[in-house]
DNA sequence: ACCACTATGTAAATCATTTTCAATTTGGAG
DNA sequence: CTCCAAATTGAAAATGATTTACATAGTGGT
């Protein structure tokens, strides 16, 4: 289903004058028209409701109502997303900006994501001897520790390895049974390959987070793919980043649902001695 | 403004049996009642439309029109992210409410973020001579680390210290015009807070990512609010870590733009050399 | 078992939206 | 420049959806 924002900009073209007028508007003002009346906003715009109603239906839209579900659907937060690629400067808008980009990232991620690859991901994970959680680079070797971290708390062997040496020299540890969870956002990491190799020949499973269709997915036995276009903006962060940690948490969650009162168990443990050492309030969040 | 379905969860307890019919049908199919009309709503669910009237009422909306545009905010992806607290174990069902979790962590930050706060932070930092980047525990230390990874590539001399002893010891070797960046999801943390006052002692600037009204904050020059309710059930990840992220990225976006070429010519070298060394695609992201 | 209060539905009334149609404007050809 | 045809727009009527008012059924408490 298109979002009306890309019908209007492939219909704006024949538009007549006074829809270009209530295209200004929805564009500046959808929160405005979601909660308005067809009068309401065909006052605000200076035009009568049947040009409004006119309008709707260039969009795509059966009738007035329809469209402002499509605009709700849109404008979200009930504020100002629709000025998502703003050039705006003020720190409110880039915060919202930012925002809207994270929500894409993770939606994207949810929609072409393959459950059934990630849950048998997570079942072999589950009874593994050992996981190895790979990645380098700023995303890859964030989501290697965090993995690393969550699958610790449930009770599993796990290890983190952000250095190829190392990763290469760990791969050479392992033997069957034993699992490689692999990050590459680029899918290309050439030293990453060669490290799974290595695994895979004593006997490791390799899943792999990243680009479909790429050197690490190829030599993967689970892939689970994420596929998202980068920003051009160079200022800006990669959004990546919460694709990845997204599906991470998906896994985790997975693997603590599947192992059911052991990872229970062992969560128990690790918060205990946590609030022990602490003496926190025991209601706060495992590790801080 | 308060989403439809937390709505809901407050007044379910005083609903009446239609009215349970109506909260049913909402949660499991929004994407229907967001296209249909009120007579097709009372007729799927068995109930009269002045029921549903009075419904959307209870629900806090003036009209039924009014009550389908908050749906259809919430129902923005056409799907079932309305099942948030379902009880399925169903892989597809547990990864949409994971992602309805994550949009609501960030959304909810979003709202609540002192962007003047997080402005103003930003400068600080980057006319910073040092920034450390301090934090422990499972969030605080990804946080810190992911500081630290973003800074360092806009030009900014930065450290990330995520051991308590390190913390205090690096803290003592600051000076005026330094900064210590501190994460603390719960903001009770001890140990960071004495290193946080020995940094003070030394004439550095503190700011804060945690919890307001707690120790951590207390001792911050500049505190940025991250407050999330954490979900009841341990298998479950906390939330909090994309919140968390989310400001990191702000911040980092923040100080980017502040720093503009000098940050872009930075940010290009790293590129470069990743570039040179990898024969990656030039377009691929900065760090895999 | 009765009363009072709440919940729900029916039917009438209201209100918003859409359709129809007439007036105005626009663009092109003579 | 002028006239005509087509497209655009708005006023008013018509439609259709939603809401209100009221009556009935149901529920819980004394």
């Amino acid at each position: 289903m298109r979002d009306i924002l890309s019908v209007l900009q492939d219909v704006e073209p024949d538009l007549s004058k006074s829809e270009r007028i209530l295209a200004t508007l929805l564009r500046s003002e959808a929160d405005f028209i979601v909660n308005a009346g067809i009068t309401d906003v065909a006052e605000r715009a200076g035009v009568s409701p049947p040009t409004v109603t006119r309008f709707c239906r260039r969009l795509g839209c059966e009738s007035f109502t329809a469209f402002k579900v499509q605009v709700a659907q849109v404008a979200f937060a009930g504020t100002r997303y629709l000025q998502a690629n703003t050039t705006s400067v003020a720190p409110r808008d880039v915060a919202d900006s930012l925002l809207i980009q994270l929500q894409e990232a993770a939606a994207k991620t949810r929609e072409i994501l393959d459950v059934e690859a990630a849950s048998r991901a997570a079942d072999v994970i589950s009874n593994a001897g050992l996981v190895a959680a790979f990645g380098a680079g700023g995303t890859s070797s964030m989501i290697a520790d965090e993995m690393q971290n969550r699958l610790f708390r449930l009770g599993l062997r796990s290890i983190s390895v952000t250095d190829h040496a190392m990763q290469l020299m760990q791969a050479a540890t392992l033997r069957h049974g034993d699992v490689i969870v692999a990050s590459s956002v680029s899918g290309l990491n050439q030293q990453l390959v060669r490290a799974l190799e290595a695994g895979k020949t004593y006997g490791a499973t390799v899943i792999a987070l990243t680009r479909p269709g790429r050197p690490v997915s190829a030599m993967a036995d689970i892939t689970i793919a994420i596929d998202l276009p980068e920003g051009e903006n160079i200022l800006r962060p990669s959004t990546s980043r919460y694709a990845y940690l997204y599906v991470t948490d998906l896994l985790a969650t997975y693997v603590a649902m599947k192992r059911g009162e052991e990872s229970r168990e062992s969560l128990r443990r690790v918060k205990h001695q946590l609030s022990n050492s602490r003496d926190e309030d025991d209601k706060e969040a495992l590790g801080d």
